[in-house]
Order: C-alpha cells, then structure tokens, then sequence
DNA sequence: CACACGTCCTGGTAGC
DNA sequence: TGCTACCAGGACGTGT
C-alpha cells in the first residue's frame, strides 16, 4: 500500500522524469478516479492542457506537480494525485505507447507534447488525480517535501506535517497527540495529527516502539511518544532507503519498479511467524475495520486499552 | 463471502 | 447556549 515512503519514491521519480514537459491532453477512462475534481472531466483536461510541470511536491500521502502559470512566476494550480491503497503513476515514453497495449487498470493518461505520457493506473480505485488551486501555507514554510514554495493544494490543507518535513513542529504534535483522548495507533493514522502514516507503518513503527496500539494517547508519558514517532519514522527511512514496500504487486513506482521492503516487515502480515526480536507468535487483532499486527510479550496489551 | 484499507462524511461528545 | 475541536464508525470501490 502506498504509505509516505511509496508516495516519496513516485514523487522522486516525477522530479527526475517529468519536470520541464508539457500536457498536450488528457484522457479520462474512469471518471470516478477523477470524482474530487469539481469542474468534472473535461474541465481537468482544459486546465491542464498547455501547462508545464514545474516541481514535484509531497505531503504526507498526498502529491502534486505544480503547474506553470503562463506570464507569471507565481504558480497558482496543481495536478494533485491521491494513490489510494493501489494507485500507480506511471511515465510511458512514445515508443512504448505506440506498442503496448493498455495497462487494463488504466483510469487516466496525461498526454505529452513529447510523444510520451504519465499514466494514473489504480485497481481498488480509492486514488484519485484533480487540479486544483494553489493556496498559501498557514505558518509560511514550504508547502511539502519537493519545492520551496509555501503552497498547499486546497484540498489538502488539513494535512498535516510529516514526520521527515523539516518543518514539522515536533513538541506541538507530542503535545497534540497527548491530548487527544483515543488509542496510539488511532491517532498516528490521524493526518490531520501527523499525516504519511498507514496501516502497515504504524504497526511496525509501533513494535519497534515496543508499544500496544490500544496505549491511551493521555496517559502516555512524553519518552513513549518520542518512541511511538522514532519508531514510525526510522521505519518509514528505512523502506524510502529501499524504494517502498509492496506485497502484491499492486504498488510499483513511477518506473514500475517493485520496492522490496516487505522482506524486512516484522510484524505487518506476519501472523503466526516469530518475532524477530523475542520468538513469540505475531497476533493479529480486528482494529477499525482493518488489521493489527503485534508480538504479544514486546507489546503487551494494556489495561485501559482504548481504540 | 470475507478481506485488503485511506479518506470522506455524518452524527455525536467534551469542554470552554 | 453556542462554538470548536475532537472522536467513532460506515461507505466507497475492485479483485482475490
């Protein structure tokens, strides 16, 4: 599933491929994967046609390709993509458009003047591609991780801070984070609180952390969200350092290269298996709908649990 | 039929 | 009372 380190390596792969091209047009396939674009279909291909990529930015799991605003150099609009749990973005030379047959699970292709394009392929749907406008960030730094400029799709506004942007303001999420009322893991898939985290990240961040997901987030001591938040970004660091992870070939980065993290997961879809650190059988719980992967003796389950 | 799950949306609560 | 922030859970969508 594509969580911060999988958006990261696809938003270093449109840096390196796609900056300095030119939209020629745009074919929508499935229209729902563009539902968030207000102006519907045919308003994103217009807003888009003509326009330049100039930088390729990310926050949290959210990504943009800022637009050129012709006669100015003051950028207004972006190309913001959301992957979802399977989306994919995918640079296609004109060589390979011209012999391959379409990927089956294409929903949009952004047409180059080159000859080339950049496909937006997603299975399970829950991603989604809009143009949107461009609008300051509330406390003035850099919008994302990617550009200087202190702009932020609409749409993601809310979002906050990631763990690996130089301009999150640690002790007021440590601050945040104890004041909520809800359980650890709750709060570290909140985006709002601290965004880039998913399922399988904060299961393994949490285990590194030697931390129950059900810990109440009011009564953890200040060291325990230190370890809570190391653990997530040291994990999310490591698997950036090896492309991203992947399970079922449902993720792939903008070459359509595997990442192969998912040798190294200790506890993520691990159930029945030792753990690596101890030897006791990984548990999987229900949690919110979706799983939870612990070792039971390195992360025992409180008291006070709280979900 | 259960399961994979990130985000949006709705209806609710707590606290000032 | 009204406001704000926060909280919980269902819905969405496709394919194995």
């Amino acid at each position: 599933m594509p969580e911060l380190p999988e958006v990261e390596t696809v938003r270093d792969g449109l840096a390196r491929h796609v900056l300095g091209r030119t939209v020629a047009g745009v074919d929508v396939h499935r229209d729902y994967s563009v539902r968030r674009h207000t102006g519907g279909p045919l308003d994103l291909a217009g807003r888009l046609a003509g326009r330049r990529f100039e930088a390729a930015v990310r926050r949290g799991k959210f990504l943009w390709v800022v637009l050129d605003a012709p006669g100015t150099d003051h950028p207004d609009a972006a190309l913001l993509a959301h992957l979802g749990m399977s989306g994919q973005l995918l640079v296609r030379s004109a060589a390979e458009l011209e012999q391959g047959a379409a990927h089956p699970h294409l929903r949009v292709r952004v047409r180059l003047s080159d000859g080339g394009a950049l496909d937006f392929v997603d299975q399970r749907t829950f991603g989604h591609l809009s143009v949107t406008d461009l609008v300051p960030t509330a406390d003035g730094a850099p919008g994302g991780l990617g550009s200087d400029l202190p702009l932020l799709p609409e749409p993601a506004v809310h979002i906050a801070r990631d763990l690996l942007d130089p301009a999150l303001d640690r002790e007021d999420l440590v601050r945040r984070l104890r004041a909520r009322r809800t359980g650890l893991k709750r709060a570290l898939l909140d985006q709002t609180l601290v965004s880039g985290i998913g399922n399988i990240y904060a299961d393994e961040g949490l285990w590194r952390a030697r931390l129950h997901y059900a810990r109440p987030t009011d009564t953890l001591r200040r060291p325990e969200v230190e370890r809570a938040l190391d653990g997530a970004a040291e994990v999310m660091r490591a698997a950036l350092a090896q492309g991203g992870t992947s399970f079922d070939a449902l993720y792939v980065n903008v070459n359509g290269q595997s990442g192969y993290f998912d040798r190294s997961l200790a506890v993520y879809g691990q159930v029945g298996r030792p753990c690596p650190r101890c030897g006791a059988l990984v548990r999987r719980d229900e949690f919110m709908n979706r799983s939870s992967f612990t070792c039971p003796v390195c992360q025992p389950r409180p008291r006070n649990a709280r979900f």
